[in-house]
Formats: C-alpha cells, sequence, structure tokens
RNA sequence: GCGCCCGUAGCUCAAUCGGAUAGAGCAACAGCCUUCUAAGCUGUAGGUUAGUGGUUCGAUUCCACUCGGGCGUACCA
C-alpha cells in the first residue's frame, strides 16, 4: 500500500478521463482533488465544476451532476458521491477501503509511514555550522532540531542523508578566541591585564584558562594566542557542542573544516575558473566577483586586497565540493541573520554552471527569548545569552525538541522562558506522549482478559471517533511525505495533536473491556495501530514515546 | 533607502495548489472518574485574518500601496 491518497487520485483521474468520452468539455482537463477540511464534505473534493462553470457558462451544480452520472464507481472504494456547496464534487470512501489501512500499518509496524519515493537518492543536511568560539545558545537549539528532524524526514521518504556541520577554526574570530584565553591565564598567573571589551566575556574562557594552568602551570606564559590557546579553546568547546547535541540525540557523520578547502587547493582551484571565464575582476587591489552579470544587486570582493579571501569564496568552493560529492539534494539551513550571504552564493554557482534545483536554503527565523516580561538579547561575545543546555536542564530535551518543531521556520518564535518552566506540563508533547502511555497501559490490562488485535472483524468499527480515527491513521503516510518534500516538520506536529485528540475521543466513547469479544479486538487492533502511527511520527521528531506516564 | 521574513481569538500558534461555516493549545467559565491512565473528555465564550484597493465563481493565501515588528545590507563570518 504506497501513497494510498495518490492512488486514490489517479483512480479517480482516470475515471474522469473515461467519461470524457460521454462529455465532451472533460477532455484534456487537469483534474485535481484534495482533502476537505471539514469530515462532513467527504475524503476527497473536486472543484472540477467550478472551473469549468465559467468556461461553459453553465451553473456549476447542474455541471456536477452530469459528471457524476457519467462515473463508473467502484462501491468497494467509493461508497458515496455528493454535490455540496457552490458545486463542489464530493467522494466518501467505503469503509472497507478505510480499513485495509489497519492491516498495512500491522505489517510495517516501525516502518509505517516510510516510503520509497526518494530511494537510491542522496541528500546532504548542513546544520548547526555554528563556529566553536562558545556553547549553542537557545537560537541555536531551533537550527539544531529543525535541521536533524529534515533530516529524519528526508530519510523516511527514502534518501540517504548526511548531516554536515561546516566551521572555519582560522579566521579572526579563532584569534580572539585564543587570545581571550590567553589574557585569561595571565590573569590567572597573577598578571595586571587590559581584557578588551570585545573579546569573549564568558565564564567558560577563564574555566579553559583555568585547565590550561593547572595542568601545565606557567610554561605559556609567553606563549601567542594562536598556538595552545586557541587550540585548547576549540577543541573544549567543541566536546561541548557535542554533548549538548547528543543530550537532543542530534549527531553529525560529516564535520567539514574549511580550513581543508585552502589545504588542498580547492580555493585557488575555483579563483582561477573564475578568473578564467571572465567572471571575476581585479580592482583598488582586490579581486571582485561579477554578481552584478549574475543577476545580484552589485559585485562584491572575494579576495581582499590584503591576499586573503572574504567568507563568499570559501562558502562558494565549499558549496562545490558538495556537487562534487554528488548529492542529489543539498540543503542549508541557517539563521535569518545570514539571509544575504546565500544570494551571492548561489548566484556564483549557476554562473559555475551547477544545478541550483538540487540546493535548498532554508532560512529560519530568530527566536526571542523573554524572560520577566522582557526580551533577552543574546550575544556569545557579551556571554549574554541563554544556552542550549540549560534550557535542555529546564525543559527536558523532549520539550525543547518538540517546541522547536512545532513552528513554521518563517515564523518569529517567542519563547517565555518563565512559562516553559511553569508550565511545562501543559506543553502539547504530553498529551501526544500521554495518548501513548495509555495505549501500553490498555495492551497491558487487556492482556489479563485474554484478548488479543483481530485484524478479522474490522468493519465492525462504524461510529464516529472509531471512523474518524481510521481515517487519520490513513494519512500518515501523505503527511509525512508531505512534510519532507516542504522541509514542514510543524506539519507532522500538528497532524500527531489531531491523532491523540482522535484517539482520546475514541478512548472516551469507545471501550474495550466489557464489550463483545469481535469489537473488543477490533478495537484493540485501532488502538495499537494508533500506538504505532504516535511512537513512528515521535521518533521522527526525536521525541520520546514513554510506556509508562 | 534597499533586500528577506512576519502581522490571524486575551497569549502562543494552525489553516493543503486560492476553496465550503478561519481551527487548536493555554488562560476564563460550566460539567464528567464504584470498569482499560482525569497529563483525559464534553460544553460555553472569545475574530472586520493590521489597513486600503485590485485580480475571480471564491482571498488568511496572489498583486499593489500604507502602517507596525524582526533580521540583514563590509575589502567581518
Amino acid at each position: 500500500m504506497f501513497h494510498r491518497e495518490k492512488l486514490l487520485k489517479n483512480r479517480l483521474t482516470v475515471l474522469m478521463q473515461e467519461s470524457s468520452e460521454r462529455l465532451d468539455y472533460l477532455k484534456d482537463l487537469n483534474f485535481t482533488f484534495e482533502k476537505p477540511k471539514n469530515e462532513d464534505h467527504g475524503d476527497l473534493s473536486s472543484n472540477i465544476a467550478m472551473v469549468l462553470s465559467k468556461q461553459l457558462k453553465r451553473n456549476p451544480r447542474s455541471i456536477a451532476e452530469e459528471i457524476i452520472s457519467n462515473l463508473n464507481l467502484d462501491s468497494n472504494i467509493i461508497s458515496k458521491v455528493a454535490i455540496a456547496g457552490p458545486g463542489f464534487i464530493n467522494f466518501h470512501f467505503a469503509h472497507n477501503y478505510l480499513s485495509e489501512g489497519i492491516k498495512t500499518i500491522f505489517e510495517k509496524r516501525g516502518d509505517y509511514g516510510k516510503s520509497k519515493k526518494f530511494f537510491g537518492k542522496r541528500a546532504n543536511v548542513e546544520f548547526v555550522s555554528a563556529n566553536p568560539t562558545g556553547p549553542l545558545t537557545v537560537g541555536h537549539g531551533r537550527n539544531a532540531v529543525c535541521g536533524d528532524t529534515i533530516a529524519n524526514l528526508l530519510e523516511w521518504i527514502g534518501y540517504e542523508v548526511d548531516r554536515e556541520y561546516y566551521f572555519n577554526n582560522a579566521g579572526r574570530q579563532m584569534r580572539v578566541l585564543g587570545d581571550s584565553v590567553r589574557l585569561r591565564y595571565l590573569e590567572l598567573l597573577g598578571e595586571q591585564i587590559d581584557f578588551p571589551q570585545d573579546y569573549y566575556q564568558g565564564e567558560y574562557i577563564r574555566e579553559i584558562a583555568k585547565d590550561i594552568l593547572k595542568e601545565s602551570g606557567s610554561v605559556y606564559k609567553e606563549e601567542s594566542a594562536e598556538g595552545i590557546f586557541k587550540d585548547r579553546a576549540e577543541s573544549e568547546i567543541f566536546k561541548d557542542i557535542e554533548k549538548t547535541l547528543e543530550r537532543l540525540n542530534i549527531k553529525h557523520k560529516i564535520f567539514f573544516n574549511e580550513n581543508t578547502l585552502y589545504e588542498d587547493g580547492k580555493i585557488d582551484e575555483v579563483l582561477s575558473i573564475f578568473k578564467n571565464r571572465g567572471l571575476s575582476y581585479e580592482k583598488e587591489g582586490a579581486t571582485w566577483l561579477k554578481l552584478s552579470e549574475m543577476g545580484n544587486q552589485q559585485d562584491k570582493v572575494i579576495v581582499k586586497s590584503t591576499g586573503e579571501p572574504t567568507y563568499r569564496l570559501p562558502d562558494i568552493a565549499y558549496h562545490i565540493t558538495k556537487y562534487e560529492r554528488n548529492y542529489d539534494l543539498i540543503i542549508d539551513l541557517f539563521g535569518s541573520d545570514h539571509n544575504a550571504t546565500y544570494p551571492d552564493v548561489m548566484a556564483a554557482l549557476g554562473a559555475l554552471g551547477y544545478d541550483l534545483e538540487k540546493m535548498k536554503v532554508l532560512i529560519h527565523q530568530f527566536v526571542t527569548i523573554s524572560q520577566d516580561g522582557e526580551i533577552v538579547k543574546m550575544s556569545t561575545r557579551k556571554a549574554n545569552y541563554i544556552t542550549l543546555d540549560e534550557l535542555s536542564d529546564e525543559v527536558g530535551a523532549d520539550v525543547v525538541r518538540y517546541f522547536f518543531n512545532m513552528r513554521g521556520i518563517s515564523t518569529h518564535m517567542n519563547f517565555d522562558l518563565n512559562l516553559a518552566k511553569k508550565h511545562s506540563d501543559e506543553n502539547p508533547v504530553f498529551y501526544l506522549q500521554y495518548a501513548h502511555a495509555r495505549i501500553c497501559s490498555i495492551v497491558r490490562t487487556v492482556k489479563e482478559e485474554n484478548l488479543s488485535v483481530n485484524l478479522e472483524n474490522l468493519d465492525l468499527l462504524q461510529s464516529n471517533e472509531e471512523v474518524t480515527l481510521l481515517k487519520k491513521l490513513n494519512h500518515f503516510e501523505d503527511e509525512v511525505l508531505y512534510s519532507a518534500e516542504n522541509f514542514e516538520t510543524n506539519r507532522i506536529t500538528s497532524y500527531l495533536e489531531e491523532l491523540a485528540a482522535h484517539f482520546h475521543k475514541f478512548y472516551t466513547f469507545s471501550r474495550i473491556l466489557g464489550t463483545e469479544k469481535r469489537l473488543a479486538e477490533a478495537r484493540l487492533a485501532l488502538a495499537e495501530a494508533t500506538k504505532i502511527v504516535i511512537a513512528n511520527g515521535l521518533t521522527i521528531l526525536g521525541v520520546s514515546a514513554p510506556e509508562k506516564m
């Protein structure tokens, strides 16, 4: 059973085309079906009659009637067709067809919802990519969680995914970092130092200096910032970053160091390609990229007059390596503070002939943190931030993951810390987990009553609550596919919330114990199927599915 | 100034390729546990979708302008 809805849509399209032999105006039309928001309007709906109405200068309802009377419907699949509103044609599925879905869930279990549409394709998802200058903040959390979840989604639709972290341990930022540690070290040795305001103010810098002092004493008194101080800071901070991510179940496969682009000559190679193709020129001692000829606003510097490249050149070279590594899909996820940088990179890649269709740049908006009614401005430099670790400590990994996943990435998100701490029990993640734990508990209880899942009598599931739940379960695979193709993690969270709500209603009105055995076992099948789907959905989100709460 | 993003219920947010009566959660109010987990369920109340115009059978969605907010706009990354 693969893309049920799509199969059905195809089947309906064929039906429509068949009837077009009898109705001329249906020829050469592109039929679209959609799932109505309101359940009363059926399972699939077409607006075809309204589209035709203008063209034929006829009442849409009468066109709809004519179309319906010319359809050859299979009553095993479609139980009812109706005209509604201004001229929608609504199709209702047969119960048989709906309950087939439960059987599929039991066949596939932990794999239910996966599809093979992109089987054999490879994707690279680059996310987090924070330079190792300090702990990850809450702002990075959104990037980390969404990136990892998008990678999960892609895996569910068949991609083989590499999670990648790009960093730079060479630039000015890192020199300042090393020097910050050096000064703190000298300070600990009792020297009078003047710690510059634009250096890294965080307490972690002192900790690193302390460690160095403890291990090696004062031997590094004359050492430069770029030696042990920078190296030590980098490795300590990176270790912490990985630990922070691990707490949220995030693990990158590839850590790509910008420096390797210099070492293996990639930067020079790209630079000479630009030169040879006349895409760059020299002016005032610097090398400029002709972005204005590539469709962008203005030319930009790629090599400064000092001979040092700007960030654009390594960024372009880096993305070329992604193309050379033969990915079918290349995803960059970063915060809106980078929104000015990617058009240059894209334009350059396009000018070099790379297929931009393969590359998707996803930009998430900032997370504003408010505490005690005030907005907290965050800066790593000024050590004025709330770390991702602190957030995980406060509300737990499940809540952190769920919270960041439940909003579309283009929305500006507000995180009220007081609320998150105080009302953490009211977070919707518990609503889902509770539904899962509840089903587990049912399963434990009914086992003692000698009831077991039975798929023979699913036609007994006829109540509103049962049918609604059944339909919702059937949509999962399509939801995953849609969410993955559109990189929308929040669709999964809202789907699961609706699914859990349907289940809780079913639980309230359709008891299993004390019911006639055949019906009880059919209901148990429905409950267990729901458990599987909730667990699978939570797995995609990276949230745990507890057996007990 | 220019570019990207956003503006929907008191608060935080949904709403499929433009679809039918704009939906949830929280907060508020009124109910439901002597049978499977009350972290649940049922009901009430809450809206000029920032504003104005346009496109059309039909607009929260597309277009233009206005207002308000965020992030950018370097020979920093």
